[in-house]
DNA sequence: CTCCAATATGGACAGTGTCCATATTCTCTA
DNA sequence: TAGAGAATATGGACACTGTCCATATTGGAG
C-alpha cells in the first residue's frame, strides 16, 4: 500500500524516495551529473545498493525526479520574480532572464541537467508542464498584440535567446569575459537586443 | 616516431587514431554519446580493447576529438555558405542559422556533443578556435556600426538565440509543432524577430 | 642489421546498472 | 487481536565499463 496521508517516518526507512533525492541533488551539485550514480545515492543515503530500486527503476528516472524537482524549483523562483517585478514588459523580461542566469551561474550542474532530454526519455509529462508554465509567462509578458504565429515566434526567440545564452556561458564557450557593459549585465544587454531589435539599435 | 609523410597504412593498423573517429562517430549517430564507449570504439575499429590508449589516453580525450572533428566539420559548413549567400546581412544570418538548425537535426546527437563542456576540459584549444571563428563571422555581418560592447552584445545575442534555439528543438522542449510560419521557417521567423525586435514588430 | 620507440594485445581490478532471491516491516483485513 | 499480503530493504550475482599493467609485435632511424 501507498502512504496515504502525511507520509512522514513512513514505513522502514521513512520516505526514502526523498532523501535519495536530497542525496542525489547533493552529489550533482559537487561532482556534475556523472557523480550521480545510483550506488553512490544509495551510499549517500545511507541504503544498500540495490534500495533505490524500490522507487526509481532506473537511473535514468531517478534523474527524471531530480530535474523534475528542479524545474519546479527554478520555476518557483520565476514565478516570484515576476510577482515582484514592474509592469513593464521590458522589466519584466529582464527579470526572467535575471533569474535564470543568476540560478544557472549558482547551480550550473542543476541547470545542465535540466536540459538533457535523455533524463525525460520517461516521463516527459512533469518537465513540459514546466516547460509550459514558463513559455506562458513569456507570451502574455508579449500581450495580445501581433497575430499568434508572430507572437509565438517572438516567444520562442525570447527563450531561445536566455537559454542560448545561459548554455554558452555554463559551456565556457563565450570568449566575453566581461559580465558588465555599460552598467547593465550582459544578460540585460542582449534583451535589450532582442527588444530593439539589431537592426534599430545600429541606426 | 610519429609519421611524418603521406602517414596512409602507416604502422601496424594505419592511422588507427582516424579509424577510431570514424567508429565513434558512427556509433555517436546510432546512439548518442553513451554508446561511444572506449571498448565498443575498439569493436567496433576490430582493435583490442586497450588499442584506444595508444592514440587517446581517455575515454574524454576521445570525444574531445570527435568533437573537435565535428566543430570543424560545420564550421565549415558554414563558412561555405555564407560564401554563398548574399550580402545583405538578414540575408547572412539567415544562411547561418538555415545551415545550423538543418545541421542539428540531421545529426543531433553530433550537435548534442558540441556542447557538453566535459568533452573539452582537456584541450579547450581546438574547441575554442573553432568557436571564435563563427563568432567572428556573425561579427562581421553585423558590421562595424555601434560601439564595440553594443555590438559584442550583438553577437552574443545572435549565437544565443540560434544555439538555444536548436537546443530547445533537440530536447524537444518546444510544444511548437510547426516549422513552418507564414511561409518562412521558425528558424528565419526568430531571426527576423531578432533583427527587427520584439518591440518594432508589435507596433 | 640492430636496436628502440611506437604500437597492439590480453589480463586484471574496481566501479557501475540491473536483476534476483531473500529478509524485514508496515497496514489492512478477517 | 492475530495474521496475511504488500511494500520495502538487503546482499549476491552478472555483464559491462574505464583504466592500468606486463608483454608481444613492428617499423624506421642509426
Amino acid at each position: 500500500m501507498r502512504p496515504k496521508k502525511g507520509a512522514r517516518k513512513a514505513y522502514h526507512h521513512g520516505d526514502l524516495a526523498q532523501a535519495l533525492l536530497d542525496a542525489a541533488e547533493r552529489l550533482l551539485d559537487e561532482g556534475g551529473v556523472g557523480a550521480v550514480t545510483v550506488r553512490a545515492v544509495a551510499r549517500e543515503a545511507g541504503v544498500a545498493h540495490s534500495a533505490p530500486a524500490n522507487h526509481f527503476k532506473d537511473r535514468a528516472a531517478l534523474l527524471a525526479a531530480l530535474a523534475t524537482r528542479i524545474f519546479q524549483e527554478l520555476t518557483t523562483e520565476v514565478v516570484t520574480a515576476l510577482g515582484i517585478s514592474s509592469s513593464s514588459p521590458r522589466a519584466r523580461l529582464h527579470a526572467i532572464a535575471d533569474v535564470i542566469v543568476q540560478y544557472a551561474l549558482r547551480h550550473p550542474h542543476r541547470y545542465r541537467l535540466l536540459w538533457r532530454g535523455e533524463n525525460f526519455a520517461a516521463d516527459k509529462s512533469s518537465a513540459e508542464i514546466a516547460g509550459t508554465v514558463l513559455y506562458d509567462a513569456v507570451k502574455e509578458i508579449l500581450g495580445g498584440a501581433g497575430t499568434e504565429t508572430s507572437i509565438d515566434s517572438q516567444v520562442i526567440a525570447a527563450w531561445s535567446l536566455i537559454h542560448g545564452y545561459v548554455s554558452l556561458r555554463l559551456e565556457g564557450t563565450l570568449v566575453d569575459g566581461s559580465d558588465e557593459v555599460s552598467g547593465k549585465s550582459r544578460a540585460a544587454a542582449i534583451v535589450d537586443v532582442l527588444i530593439d531589435g539589431v537592426g534599430r539599435s545600429r541606426c
